[in-house]
DNA sequence: TCTATTTGTTAGATTCATCTACCAATGGAG
DNA sequence: CTCCATTGGTAGATGAATCTAACAAATAGA
């Protein structure tokens, strides 16, 4: 980030304010100090020397107390960050089922720190699950689950009607409160609800990561795993709600 | 981000300081500042003062010229750091099949910013992807599609011989210079490679997007388009590359 | 034990983004 | 035409994160 700037002046501020100017063009056909200070939530001795930095990087043209508009370059600059900011969006709200206020947020906060190797393969996604007609069907069962999966894994539901019917004898799921020590696995669920489930992703507890357990104390109660190099202690309820695959 | 500074003092370059001492405690057993600050690429003289900060905040234990520790606060928020750095690198490694070195990237500017509910959701897709049988072929075929799509998108593949076999009327599949002025149509994919797929995904056209045919030039060069209520011209070459359906 | 090297600290400067408080310009309303 | 309200601009301050350069402490060789 240090030598991005280096490179590109133009900070994330500075992006955040190219692209409020874009958006107020767009919808009111002029930007003035007030309503960017307004939509930004900062105040408008802020802004000013915001556009005059802008100015200067010849993103907008500014003449003091005159209405602001964007240069081509500018212009070409906010669309892209904008882009970006939609893309998540889409990303957050329409795929991953988040609440339209996080996903906004989040949008936010990652807009301007999107490669474009990312956003390539973004777009890829979105291309596969709008015209691939597996593609769709999967997003309509990778929703349903998701909705309904505060307390029941896809697994069980529709999901298990499809192809690949038997699942091969290692890939059995347990528990890791099913493991011995000395035993590995794959994580593939986490099934915890609320505190239980936050904490343990948190912890780095997730599908796709090995643990493995090390110490199981006699009351079985706490557990100490080794994860990612680092070991945690689980309580037996964290335990008993993380799925694996013995590895 | 600045009232969520003001509530939690911990900004995003701390955290940074406390993930590489964590990690460095795990891979090495101990931090020392001259590690951190080549880890960071910073000067030793930023780190010490940020050392100071940490210490004030609570989150590592630091005497001059000694070891430095994680306290248990402190250990637990870096891992939170970390865990959200592994999912999104996962992510964008292992499902969007980034190259590693910008997942890399891409996952470490993101990750102090990354809410709760989006580390959720990213987990059951992941346990989608995991559990189901289903999600499995799914990414299977999604990568494929992925590694080949520079040119081929995915729907002429495997893809096609999915359930769901006939397009409906209306979801005929078209390129926006089939379109007439005054007609919309709802972005699929975008099929340019190279320099004009990426003008186009930075002026925001890609999948789910709407846009409608504003004006067409004579000899069919520059198409107007309108998309998010801001209208941008495309190269003749540009809007063949992109498909569409009817709206 | 004494020096040379490595490592860490401190002070002072810089840049960015913000604030506050006050000042200046503009434009209606009377 | 004048006055006041709205709007924008400026100066000065703050706090974060960094740098450089000079200094101090610890360590390791000789």
């Amino acid at each position: 980030m240090n030598s991005a700037r280096k490179e590109n002046p133009v900070t994330d501020a500075l992006e955040d304010y190219l692209e409020t100017i874009y958006l107020q063009i767009r919808d009111q056909k002029f930007a003035r100090i007030k309503d960017i200070a307004k939509a930004r939530g900062v105040k408008s001795g802020s802004v000013s020397p915001a556009m005059k930095r802008l100015d200067e990087l010849g993103l907008i043209k500014y003449v003091k107390r005159e209405y602001i508009v964007l240069t081509p370059e500018g212009e070409k600059r906010a669309r892209r960050v904008f882009a970006r900011h939609q893309l998540l969006e889409h990303f957050f709200k329409d795929i991953l089922n988040m609440s339209p206020g996080a996903a906004q947020k989040d949008a936010c906060a990652m807009e301007h720190n999107l490669s474009d190797e990312a956003m390539d393969r973004f777009v890829r996604l979105f291309e596969f699950l709008e015209v691939c007609p597996e593609g769709r069907d999967l997003l309509e069962k990778f929703r349903g689950c998701s909705r309904v999966h505060h307390d029941i894994p896809c697994m069980k539901e529709d999901c298990k009607s499809a192809h690949r019917p038997e699942i091969s004898e290692e890939e059995q799921q347990m528990s890791i409160s099913d493991l011995q020590p000395g035993q590995s696995g794959r994580v593939t669920q986490v099934n915890g609800q609320g505190a239980i489930r936050q904490r343990l992703l948190d912890m780095g507890v997730f599908p796709r990561v090995e643990i493995e357990v090390e110490r199981v104390a006699p009351a079985g109660d706490p557990i100490w795993i080794k994860l990612q190099g680092y070991q945690i202690s689980l309580r037996q309820n964290e335990a008993a709600a993380v799925m694996v695959t013995r590895v």
